[in-house]
DNA sequence: CACTTGACCTGTCCGC
DNA sequence: TGCGGACAGGTCAAGT
């Protein structure tokens, strides 16, 4: 599922090669919940519009068009974005469809059977399919919701299997005034937060668990259930463990946690997005260098405890009972 | 206001 | 083999 690097890796991808290029055409196939105020034909609010930056805010991915409108789009669990290269230059070095996100679940259709490990704890889902099996993809496929077309001949696709994400038109000006974005917290990634701002916007939270804090978009921006317990390990806290009763020398040390394994992540992605043949491919992925997500069976790499999985503020939740106990 | 739970979706996996 | 149910998780609405 993308979540903040994986939203900024989008980004990335997309500011190198849809900026400039103008729309030509639209269509929303099955998606209710995008475009909820056009007409069937969004080609009327799009053609003749130029992209002129690609910009994110936590996992809101911003396409802002020269005619006073930005495309918002939120992928949620299962969205991605697929950019294609325009015909005539299919022989170029650009010339393979650019799969900029793969989803967990998604994916996991693309999979060729025969190349799926025997050791499954980790579930080989996470981009465990080889990058051709999606280029092979014929789109749009039964998951597309949206697809905008450029005057060059390139498509972007708009793909998601659980259809809980959305892709929007706002005018520029009313983008900062929609309710997401007036109550989502700190980027955490900027060098304006700290530790102490983590602290100080946990107060409001005290009585939950730290890890449902976290979560919580309004506390800080960008931090899904990976992150969550990737940091939360790292920073030796017990998921379940109420606010008040975590050190303050924890929290500091897990808004440390935090901006490490998402620059991690982004890193990663950045290579990703060089050789983007393999966009979520095994190689490359953060998942190969998640600590404690999906490895309930497998030895903690501090202590060599097995690591467990269980349920906190409804969610899977996977930790180290050594390291990390409730306080 | 703080906090928790269910709903939104669909495909996969597991147990019967 | 088929079938039902649990599960995956980001966010919002509705509940306590």
């Amino acid at each position: 599922m993308p979540e903040l690097p994986e939203v900024e890796t989008i980004r990335r991808g997309l500011h190198s090669r849809i900026i400039g290029k103008t729309i030509s055409g639209a269509h929303n196939y099955d998606s209710p919940k995008s475009f909820p105020n056009a007409t069937a034909d969004i080609t009327q609010f799009l053609q003749g519009a130029t992209v002129t930056d690609v910009s994110r805010r936590a996992k809101v991915l911003l396409i802002e068009l020269s005619t006073g409108y930005t495309l918002v789009t939120h992928l949620k669990m299962t969205g991605q974005i697929i950019f294609i290269a325009p015909i005539t230059s299919r022989h170029s070095t650009d010339s393979n469809p650019v799969i900029l996100s793969v989803s967990e679940e998604s994916s996991s259709t693309l999979e060729d059977p025969s190349v799926k490990p025997q050791d499954d704890t980790r579930n080989v889902r996470w981009g465990g399919g080889h990058p051709s099996d999606s280029f092979m993809r014929e789109l749009p496929d039964n998951t597309t919701r949206e697809h905008i077309d450029f005057t060059d001949g390139s498509r972007l696709y708009f793909n998601d299997l659980r259809k809980f994400g959305w892709m929007k038109l706002y005018p520029t000006s009313e983008v900062p005034n929609i309710d997401f974005m007036k109550k989502v917290g700190p980027e955490p990634l900027l060098d304006d937060f700290t530790g102490e701002v983590l602290w100080e916007r946990l107060q409001r939270r005290k009585n939950t668990s730290i890890k449902a804090a976290i979560l919580d978009q309004t506390v800080l921006a960008g931090v899904g259930n990976i992150y969550a317990d990737e940091s939360l390990w790292g920073a030796r806290i017990h998921p379940a463990t109420l606010v008040k009763n975590v050190p303050k020398a924890s929290i500091l040390q897990l808004a440390e946690e935090i901006k490490a394994v998402m620059n991690l992540s982004i890193e990663k992605g950045g290579s990703t997005d060089k050789n983007y043949v393999n966009a979520e491919g095994k190689k490359g992925s953060y998942l190969s260098f998640a600590r404690v997500f999906r490895r309930e069976g497998e030895p903690c790499p501090r202590c060599g405890t097995t690591i467990v999985k269980t349920r906190v503020a409804g969610r899977g939740t996977h930790l180290c009972p050594t390291c990390q106990t409730k306080q």
